[in-house]
RNA sequence: GGGGGGUUUCCCGAGCGGUCAAAGGGGUCAGACUGUAAAUCUGAUGGCGAAGCCUUCGCAGGUUCGAAUCCUGCACCCCCCA
């Protein structure tokens, strides 16, 4: 999809209709500006850990969007930033990370971005650049006379990140997260230099950021630089997207499956799916409508959550990644366990603890089921398992238990060397019967 | 300094010499129901076991055939009067 002076589609529009428009820094103009040819935007991605999140993807989203409709995305990674730390949105001074954390971060980080954007589609290709190429190159001094004589300090003050922090008593803002906003702020003019990077896009916490970067493009260049921001992805309830009692949501499959990936859109709130719907797909309005009102007649069947989580699976973790957890659901939800192979099943079952026993304990009488309950960690005492199987509670293999005598023996083998258990409805855990 | 109350099983909280593994509630775990939700209902809830046995009621001793329950000392907590 080479970008002429003719678009595709007019990204204003689309991301209007999306909702993901927040704030811009000029809504008279930037609509017409962005139709008239093929701009380059830009949108920053911190190394705060080894893999993006939920809340990044949105982000991500925009540029793909921008891409789509024919203009330049750069992903930035801030390898310099992220040695400083950004306030905004932070209700506390953080932790520096470590160079060598940063660094395996950073790699992570890119490797990820690499698969949301199109890096070989002739002018509209995506760039990705690492902030520390040229801020490292930076002397102090250097610094504070070319960037930071630009910054009035009375103005930065006035940014709700710094406010924010310094109307709190009980922490503090250090002079390195102070400073963090220059960085991003020479980011953007770096960028119109270098790349004629004319809009930068985020979250609706950068804007300060964002500003900033635009004041200083202006006393350094004499240039016009725009800004958009987007809404922050949060659930109806308040909380933040992707967050779940037992953690982030991460788009790495090492850190979050993607089975709970999945799940975890599967489960959304009726009221979020909407949004998430707009913000995290790229289908189109008349197709998110014709879902919802479908969803609408029967919420039950929660077409819209499977709508979603399917697309976004596939986005994050490919074809392949939706199967397996399009399979791990059917499992997990009472299917038979049939003719899998120990490897499928670890990938399915990738997040459920497993023990190790040696094969031997399936001969001659067999492992008793308590025992096995027991050892796989599924009931904390013999009692417990005998009661879990009186009660109903207990499955081999996704079939119930039927009575505490029940022994295992190689015939409840699946795959080559495991038996799935499961107590009450989804509480499974392996055992594998190895050596021997 | 003087007087009084407390410390119970995951939590709160009954118990006041045997029938106490210890009421009740919460939580938790199963089951039913359900939209992989919420609410609700049912059952279970120290450990090992077929009966039965073992370990628990702040800590250490003692009285008794027998103690969470009585006595003594110790530790911690709370309240009242100075």
């Amino acid at each position: 999809m080479t970008a002429r002076e003719s678009l595709p589609m007019d990204i204003f529009a689309e991301l209007s209709w999306r909702q993901l428009v927040h704030q811009t820094t000029d809504d008279q103009n930037l609509p017409r500006w962005l139709a008239e040819r093929p701009r380059t935007v830009y949108a920053g991605f911190d190394p705060t850990a080894d893999s993006l999140q939920v809340g990044n993807l949105v982000a991500v989203m925009i540029l793909r969007h921008f891409q789509k409709a024919g203009h330049r995305p750069i992903a930035l990674v801030g390898g310099a930033t992220g040695m400083i730390g950004d306030p905004s949105g932070k209700s506390e001074e953080r932790n520096l990370l470590s160079v060598d954390v940063l660094r395996a971060n950073l790699a992570a980080i890119e490797a990820q971005l690499q698969r949301f954007l199109d890096f070989d589609c002739g002018a509209s290709s995506a760039l990705m650049v690492n902030n520390h190429d040229w801020m490292g190159r930076f002397g102090y001094l250097e610094f504070l006379r070319d960037v930071g004589k630009h910054f009035p300090v009375n103005v930065m003050l006035t940014k709700d990140s710094v406010r924010s922090r310094l109307q709190r008593t009980d922490v503090g803002l250090s002079y390195t997260e102070f400073s963090y906003m220059l960085l991003q702020a020479y980011d953007f003019v770096h960028l119109y230099d270098e790349y004629g990077c004319e809009l930068q896009a985020g979250g609706s916490d950068q804007w300060g950021n964002i500003t900033a970067g635009i004041d200083l493009a202006r006393r350094l260049c004499s240039v016009q630089l725009y800004g958009m921001t987007c809404p922050l992805l949060t659930r109806s309830d308040g909380a933040k997207m992707g967050k779940t009692a037992s953690g982030t949501l991460w788009l790495s499959p090492e850190k979050t499956s993607p089975y709970h990936f999945y799940q975890y859109w599967i489960n959304l709130d009726d009221s979020d799916v909407g949004t998430c719907l707009r913000f995290l797909t790229e289908l189109g309005p008349e197709e998110i409508k014709a879902v919802m009102d479908e969803h609408r007649t029967d919420p039950g069947r929660r077409g819209a959550q499977r709508r979603l989580a399917t697309e976004v699976t596939r986005l994050v973790h490919g074809p392949d990644g939706l199967a397996t957890a399009r399979q791990a659901t059917e499992i997990f939800f009472g299917a038979e366990v049939g003719e899998l192979s120990d490897a499928q099943l670890q990938g399915i079952f990738a997040d459920v603890p497993s023990s190790q026993l040696p094969r031997d304990r399936l001969a001659g009488e067999g492992l008793s089921i308590i025992d096995a309950l027991f050892e796989s960690g599924l009931a904390k005492s013999k009692g417990e398992a005998r009661r879990t199987i009186t009660q109903g509670g207990a499955y081999v293999n996704n079939r119930r238990v039927e009575g505490i005598e029940t022994c295992l023996g190689p015939q409840h083998l699946v795959g080559e060397s495991t038996v799935v258990l499961r107590s009450g409805k989804k509480k499974y855990a392996l055992l594998r019967f190895t050596g021997g």
